[in-house]
RNA sequence: GGGGCUGUAGCUCAGUCGGUAGAGCAUCGGACUUUUAAUCCGUUGGUCCUGGGUUCGAGUCCCAGCGGCCCCA
C-alpha cells in the first residue's frame, strides 16, 4: 500500500505524542481536561475553525451563550446557533472543536463487561478509556451525568465539577447532545448503581452543530430515517444491529461458498444487452463510445461463460438494477447472488441453497424457529422438498397435467386467460393461490418448461424445468436451474421470449455471443440465485425490504 | 395504474362543531455533587406540504398537485 505510506509516518507521529500525553495522565500528573493531539501549546493558535462561517473569529473575545440570547430561540437556526456559539468558546479555551485521532478506546461493552467484577462501594476501579457520541445529559448542579454510545452498547460517565476545575468545567458546559467525546476514567458505580465511568479526562472529539432527534422517540418518520440513515443508526432501535446482521450474513455466504470450493468473480454491470432475466432495464450511454448501454438486469449469462472458460465453481455478490416499480419488496437496485457449479445440477444447488441459510441464520444470530410476516418458519434442515403440480392440485383442486382444468381454476380467481400460454397460466395460477400459503421454507421443484428459458427439461419430459424456487413465508428467496446448456435449444428459446417482449423492451436482444460460447461447450451444471435483500428481510425479521437497504431509493424533496 | 391512510415547531405528537396555534423533548436563563427520557421554576419557538376554492372566518370542508406509508393489479 505505497499510497498510504507517508500518511502513515505522520500518523505514527502524532499517535507518539499523544500516547506520551496519556502517560503523563494515567501515571497521575496534573489532569490534563484539554487533551490535545500533539501538545496544548499547538492549540494555543487559532484552530481550523477560524475561518469558517457562524464562527467567531479567534480574535474576538468568546461568543458567550448570552451572545445571542435576545434572537428568538427554538427556531431551527437559534437551535444551531446555540451549537456554534459552543464550538467558538470551545475554540477560545485552545480546544479543537473537531478533534483528533485517539488511540487506545475501549469496547463499551469490554468496559462493561469488567464493570462487573468491581466492587459496588470501590473508589479504585480500574482506569478506563471510552470514546462516543453523548446520547444524554443529565445535570445535577455541579454534576453531569453522560450516556456515551459506541459501536458496541451504551455506558454513563459522570463529570464533577470538583473534580474537573474550572477549567475543564468550561469545556463540560460546551457539551451538547450529539458531541462525541473521550472518556478517561475510573470505572465504577453510582449512588443509585449505575455502572459509571468516574471522569479523569475529557477528550473534545467533536462537535455535532445539528439537533438530534427526540432523545425517547428518536426518529420515527420512515421516508426521514431511510434519507438521513446516519440518523437512524445512531437513534434506531435495532438498526445498528440489523446492518451489523446483514454484513455477517454475507460475509457467512461467501465463507460457505469459498469453502466449497467457488471462486468469486466480477462480471460487467454496463452491459449492451440485458439478459439472464425478464426484467425493463436502466439504460444509460457512454459518452466516448457513443453507444447505448443497460445496467445488468441478472449475473446469469457472463458466469455461464466462465463455466465455459473452465472455472467450473464460480459465484459473484453483487448489486442488479431493474427498472421496475418500488414496493416493500422491491428496490430498483439490490444484491443479488448467483452461483453456478459445473457437473452438478438443481439437487447439488439444493444442497448449497441449504448450506448457506443455515449458515447465515447462525450468522446473524436468527433463532431455528420464529413468526416472520405472519407465518411461522422453522429453519431445521432438510426443508421440505414439494413438487410445483403437486401444491398447485393441493391448494386448487385442479389438475396440472390437463390445460383446460387449469385455465378453469385461473379463470376461477379472476386471471385472464385467453390467447395466453397454458404455461402462463398455470404460473399466475401458482403465485395467486399458492405462493402465500408457503410458510415454508419448502422447496418447490419442477417448473412449466415454457416460464424456464434458461433452465435444462427434464429427462422424457420436455414440458418440465428442473427448476426450484425456495419460498419463505410466502416469498421467493432462491432460484435455480439444471443449467440449460443445448446452444440450439437455447437459441431458439431466446427466440419465442422475444418474439413475446413489448416493444418498450426490444433493447433486449439476441445475446448471440452467449449463444457461441454455449457452442464451444458448457458443461452440464446447476445454477442459483438468491436475493440477499430478502434474505437479510427474512433473517432479521424485516417487514420492508427499505429496511434492509441502507439507502433505498426516494422521489427528491425540496429542501 | 387503482384504492385507503397520511403531511402541524429542530424531533415526537395533540388540535373538539369551521372561530386568536398547543404539549412534551430539545434550546436559553435559574436551583441542585448521584442522575437514569433526571426533576423543579422561568423563557422561547409556526410557510399548519403547495396552489386554488367555499365561507364573515379554513390547520379543520372541497378540488388539484407534491412527498410518504400500506393494500391491490
Amino acid at each position: 500500500m505505497p499510497a498510504a505510506r507517508s500518511g502513515g509516518v505522520r500518523l505514527q507521529a502524532c499517535a507518539w505524542t499523544w500516547r506520551r500525553g496519556g502517560r503523563c495522565h494515567l501515571a497521575g500528573n496534573a489532569l490534563r481536561w484539554i487533551c490535545c493531539p500533539a501538545s496544548a501549546g499547538l492549540h494555543r493558535s487559532p484552530p481550523p475553525t477560524a475561518d469558517r462561517p457562524h464562527t467567531s473569529s479567534m480574535t474576538e473575545p468568546p461568543a458567550s451563550n448570552a451572545a445571542s440570547s435576545d434572537a428568538p430561540r427554538g427556531t431551527a437556526a437559534q437551535l444551531a446557533q446555540a451549537r456554534r456559539d459552543k464550538l467558538a468558546k470551545l475554540a477560545a479555551l485552545g480546544v479543537d472543536p473537531w478533534g483528533q485521532r485517539f488511540d487506545g478506546a475501549e469496547a463499551v461493552a469490554a468496559v462493561r463487561e469488567r464493570g462487573a467484577s468491581v466492587a459496588r462501594d470501590a473508589d479504585d476501579g480500574p482506569l478506563v478509556r471510552i470514546a462516543g457520541r453523548i446520547m444524554l445529559q443529565r445535570s445535577a448542579g455541579s454534576l453531569v451525568f453522560l450516556d456515551l454510545h459506541d459501536r458496541s452498547g451504551r455506558i454513563q460517565v459522570m463529570l464533577g465539577k470538583k473534580q474537573v476545575g474550572p477549567e475543564g468545567w468550561q469545556v463540560a458546559a460546551c457539551l451538547d447532545l450529539g458531541d462525541i467525546v473521550g472518556v478517561d476514567g475510573r470505572l465504577g458505580w453510582s449512588k443509585t448503581g449505575e455502572m459509571t465511568v468516574f471522569a479523569t479526562g475529557l477528550t473534545f472529539l467533536t462537535k455535532s452543530l445539528e439537533t438530534p432527534p427526540d432523545k425517547y422517540h428518536g426518529l420515527v418518520d420512515p421516508e426521514l430515517r431511510q434519507r438521513m440513515r446516519y440518523l437512524d443508526l445512531v437513534h434506531g432501535d435495532g438498526v445498528r444491529e440489523r446492518f451489523i446482521a446483514r454484513s455477517r450474513i454475507i460475509a457467512a455466504v461467501r465463507q460457505v461458498l469459498a469453502e466449497r470450493g467457488y471462486l468469486e468473480v466480477e462480471g460487467p454491470t454496463l452491459q449492451e444487452t440485458a439478459g439472464g432475466a425478464a426484467a425493463r432495464p436502466f439504460t444509460t450511454h457512454h459518452n466516448a463510445l457513443d453507444m447505448p448501454l443497460v445496467l445488468r438486469i441478472a449475473l446469469e449469462l457472463h458466469l455461464k461463460r466462465l463455466l465455459v472458460g473452465g472455472l467450473e465453481r464460480v459465484f459473484e455478490l453483487g448489486r442488479v438494477y431493474r427498472n421496475e416499480g418500488v414496493s416493500p419488496r422491491h428496490n430498483p437496485e439490490f444484491t443479488m447472488l448467483e452461483a453456478y457449479e459445473a457437473y452438478g445440477d438443481y439437487a447439488t444447488m439444493m444442497d448449497l441453497t441449504e448450506a448457506i441459510i443455515v449458515a447465515a441464520a447462525r450468522a446473524a444470530g436468527t433463532p431455528t424457529r420464529f413468526d416472520w410476516m405472519g407465518h411461522t418458519v422453522d429453519l431445521s434442515p432438510p426443508f421440505r422438498r414439494a413438487g410445483y403440480d403437486d401444491l398447485l392440485r393441493e391448494v386448487t383442486g385442479c389438475d396440472p397435467a390437463s390445460a383446460a382444468s387449469v385455465a378453469d381454476a385461473a379463470s376461477r380467481v379472476g386471471i385472464e386467460t385467453a390467447g395466453r400460454h397454458p404455461d402462463v397460466i398455470k404460473s399466475d395460477l401458482f403465485e395467486a393461490t399458492v405462493e402465500k400459503t408457503l410458510a415454508g421454507p419448502v422447496f418447490v421443484l419442477d417448473y412449466p418448461a415454457a416460464i424456464c428459458p434458461l433452465t435444462k427439461r427434464k429427462a422424457g419430459r420436455p414440458d418440465v424445468a428442473e427448476r426450484f424456487e425456495l419460498y419463505v413465508a410466502g416469498m421467493e428467496l432462491a432460484n435455480a436451474y439444471t443449467e440449460l446448456n443445448d446452444p440450439d435449444l437455447q437459441e431458439e428459446l431466446f427466440r419465442t421470449q422475444l418474439a413475446g417482449l413489448p416493444a418498450e423492451e426490444s433493447m433486449a436482444r439476441m445475446d448471440t455471443d452467449f449463444i457461441r460460447a454455449l457452442r464451444h461447450g458448457m458443461p452440464p451444471a446447476g445454477g442459483l440465485g438468491i436475493g440477499i435483500d430478502r434474505l437479510v428481510m427474512f433473517l432479521t425479521a424485516a417487514a420492508s425490504i427499505r429496511d434492509v437497504i441502507l439507502f433505498p431509493i426516494h422521489r427528491p424533496r425540496a429542501e
